[in-house]
DNA sequence: GGTTAATTTAAACTCCTGTTTTAATCCAGC
DNA sequence: GCTGGATTAAAACAGGAGTTTAAATTAACC
């Protein structure tokens, strides 16, 4: 069948957004899969390629999204490039709930990986995309030199991803120190306002 | 020789930072050691123990520095306690060149784990500092609820961390891109207005 | 319906991991 | 100089990892 394909597929997202690549094993996969062992290399080569495999049918979802309204309009203004974003993390979890919460811890974990082939991978497959996106965010913030800007995305990308990596265990802190029950678009709601004003603080000097 | 044990700690501190905690074997240390591979065991007890070592040698000399000045002044705003942090690191880097970036490699790889074993040992053993710090930065952001408060200190931690993390990725593209040769303190130049910023930016609503 | 290709299965393979064991060696203290 | 605890050394252990093999089964096509 080839609904094998889509159960390891399946199977791989949960876990890995669970407990991260390094520490789900094909064993866990394919036995979480009701499928063989060998099945995952049979279907997808290596378990690297199925790591790319898992991103790439979420991420794309995500980037297709934003590359046509790109296309489209320009927004004007960090809060408006923000907010595409946001909208096109909620077009994938409409699409099939429980995405855009594997998709951010999947990032996370591809940008927190010693070797990179995850980071690679994906600023070559979305090359056009990305770009798209730093132009419009250079537009809405001319003050910035092009290096600034550079190192501030990434720092937004760090908030942003590290939030969501260490999400389980913050939202149990939150909820022990404050009685404050946190979900996933609390935290955005929360993450974006810090995010714009680090944007469009003042750079140094 | 008790010289073994600072030399598997030496060994290990490196590696660590350059690859990662589970990227890096115990023959990985004790080889680039010159010691014994049961010789971690017997000085360490085991790998998880070896991690905290090499971690509180780090993190002790900087919590030191800041409950101590902690303990005699109350920075007032922002940017005189992210300027103490930033003065704790590079007293580090005095005693021992290069620990502020092994340190800050550590620190993102501890926050960045699934199991987070290494996470709550820092917030065990440095309780203290840490709360210290928070009480601090209450007072330096009296608009901001707990809760807000909470959320973007962790997402500052995120900026830090993640911008340290893929360090040396980050820094390979900025030179390519932009021909921009970027240190490790030229990073934390371009990481100060942005915490700052975001840190100070109107919670949402 | 028989043939061929695609898929699934069970098992083994190879490599690497952290840890333990047991013997050898070192080094004080008497 | 000898004794006894501390340290080092070589080897093996036990378990888990990803991958490969070769046979069995299923599916598709003429």
């Amino acid at each position: 069948m080839a609904n094998t394909k889509l159960q390891i597929l399946n199977s791989a997202e949960t876990l890995f957004a669970e407990r991260g690549f390094n520490q789900t094993s094909m064993r866990d996969i394919t036995t979480r899969a009701n499928v063989n062992l060998a099945s995952v290399n049979y279907h997808f080569g290596s378990k690297k390629n199925l790591i790319q495999a898992v991103m790439a049918r979420n991420l794309d979802t995500v980037m297709d999204h934003i590359e046509q309204v790109l296309g489209h309009n320009t927004p004007s203004g960090v809060e408006a490039v923000l907010d595409l974003i946001g909208d096109s993390l909620q077009r994938l979890e409409a699409i099939r709930p429980g995405a855009s919460h594997v998709l951010l811890v999947l990032l996370g974990q591809a940008y927190a990986e010693t070797q990179g082939h995850l980071r690679r991978f994906i600023q070559q497959q979305y090359a056009k995309p990305l770009e798209a996106l730093h132009r419009v965010l250079r537009q809405a913030l001319p003050g910035l030199s092009p290096q600034a800007l550079f190192w501030r995305l990434h720092f937004a990308m760090g908030a942003f991803v590290f939030s969501v990596r260490a999400n389980q265990a913050l939202r149990e802190i939150a909820q022990a120190d404050y009685q404050q029950q946190v979900d996933e678009q609390g935290i955005f709601a929360h993450l974006k306002p810090f995010v714009q004003a680090g944007l469009q603080g003042k750079a140094k000097q």
